[in-house]
DNA sequence: CTCGCGGAACGAACCACACTGCCCT
DNA sequence: TGAGGGCAGTGTGGTTCGTTCCGCG
């Protein structure tokens, strides 16, 4: 949680929902509270710029950050000289106010850009399932990206891999002259400047990795992708959306691939489409120069990631929960844990960490990455219902009927 | 340093069957 | 063009088995 949406996976995530537990941008975060009358009574506020992953309480006016209640303990103790900065209460809203009812509950919360619209609401477009939805049929031919070489190797593996022989397969698609999301491209002073880049390369302020690694589960995004469908009845293959409408952008944080950070790019170049989306999950990926056991991990990540995804489908339904979420977990190495310190404690440099505590934080990390449980996401609960109240026999399923010697309901055998 | 052995760890396979999606009429 | 039937493929969990890895003598 934290960091990213919780729900599209894919842009910052600007508010709390306490009772959703989510971290959403304001699209998502529009699209979910609309849904009906319960869900727009939900209390959100903005979420904590620190440890993005708390809900902001008051709002720090001399730093002009939102914080939750621990990271402005953190900040602004007695013992510090940060303890006269001046503080606004944050009020939490319900409903699905617009940005402009935002600014009005929150002095400091800007009004979108000059363009009248919103990152976010121009991603709200993107995201919409109600409107400015036309089913195309798939036509690879017609894949004209051409921002550079790595993207051509995009098109290149959704032409060998999505392309379903045959049955031309429909898609969503979003308009064309829908401009493409230019959340990152924000200008300085804009609503989101506070928020970090997606850009691999970029130190986030206030954000840990271990926020990115550690606690952020792909599974989740996966479900809230997949739930993401089953809510609104729409095939999203999302990263192909956001590839085939400019996206690429928004995934790298960049319209100039050349600015992108080389290990990053080299790894575009080499890997293909799906490169671009893990690193719009795991923006860090590049960033940690620092890269000890930790950066290998995540290698390994991106590679899997990678591999897994060029021989099948760029979807994020290409990822199991059996195999993805162990693995991105186990790219969960967090750097935070290895310097020892809490996700809310504002990064440091490298060469600060005593070797001491980086073993201690390095053997906590293993610790943890040992109890660590890897869940496996369900897909059909029907059949998980029906597999979890069949009865086996050495562990495999039996006949209805026949002698079973294991029946999950009564923990009794027949033999 | 190499080899063999034992234990631990891990992943694949197996089973029945409801469900899904595609194809054909 | 839509509806309906047929059919092949998929996914679900507990257990077993085979393979790999690691430590020890």
């Amino acid at each position: 949680m934290g960091y990213i949406c919780d729900f599209c996976g894919d842009q910052p995530s600007l508010v709390y929902c306490r009772s959703d537990a989510a971290c959403l941008c304001l699209s998502c975060d529009r699209n979910v509270h609309s849904a009906n009358a319960l869900s727009k009574r939900h209390s959100r506020t903005l979420l904590c710029e620190r440890c993005n992953s708390q809900p902001a309480f008051v709002r720090c006016a001399e730093e002009k950050v939102s914080l939750c209640q621990n990271c402005d303990w953190m900040g602004h103790d007695a013992s510090t000289s940060n303890s006269t900065h001046k503080r606004q209460t944050i009020n939490s809203y319900s409903g699905c106010p617009s940005s402009g009812e935002l600014s009005s509950i929150w002095s400091f919360f800007s009004q979108p850009d000059s363009a009248g619209e919103s990152a976010c609401e121009q991603e709200l477009g993107l995201m919409s399932i109600s409107e400015n939805i036309e089913s195309t049929s798939w036509d690879p031919t017609v894949n004209t990206i051409s921002h550079n070489s790595a993207v051509v190797v995009v098109v290149e593996v959704n032409d060998d891999c999505n392309v379903d022989k045959g049955s031309g397969w429909t898609r969503t698609s979003i308009p064309e002259h829908r401009p493409a999301p230019q959340l990152l491209d924000q200008p300085a002073g804009s609503t989101y400047t506070s928020l970090p880049k997606f850009c691999p390369q970029t130190k986030y302020p206030g954000l840990s990795e271990d926020d990115l690694y550690d606690d952020f589960n792909i599974d989740e995004v996966d479900l809230n992708l997949e739930n993401y469908e089953e809510l609104f009845g729409v095939t999203l293959n999302h990263s192909e959306e956001l590839l085939e409408n400019g996206g690429i952008d928004s995934l790298f944080g960049t319209k100039d691939m050349s600015a992108a950070d080389s290990t990053c790019q080299g790894a575009v170049a080499a890997e293909g489409s799906s490169i671009g989306l893990v690193n719009a999950i795991q923006p860090a990926c590049s960033n940690a120069a620092s890269a000890d056991s930790v950066m290998s991990n995540k290698t390994d990540s991106i590679l899997y990631f990678t591999t897994k995804h060029a021989h099948s489908s760029l979807s994020f339904s290409g990822l199991t929960g059996e195999s993805s979420a162990g693995d991105y977990q186990d790219c969960g190495a967090s750097s935070m844990l290895l310097m020892g310190e809490p996700p809310w404690c504002p990064p440091c440099t490298e060469s600060s960490i005593p070797s001491a505590t980086r073993s201690d934080a390095v053997m906590r990390y293993k610790e943890k990455k040992k109890t660590r449980k890897f869940e496996k996401r369900v897909r059909y609960a029907s059949r998980k219902a029906r597999a979890d109240v069949r009865k086996r026999v050495k562990g495999r399923f039996v006949k209805a009927g026949d002698a079973y010697d294991y029946d999950p309901l009564n923990q009794t055998r027949s033999c």
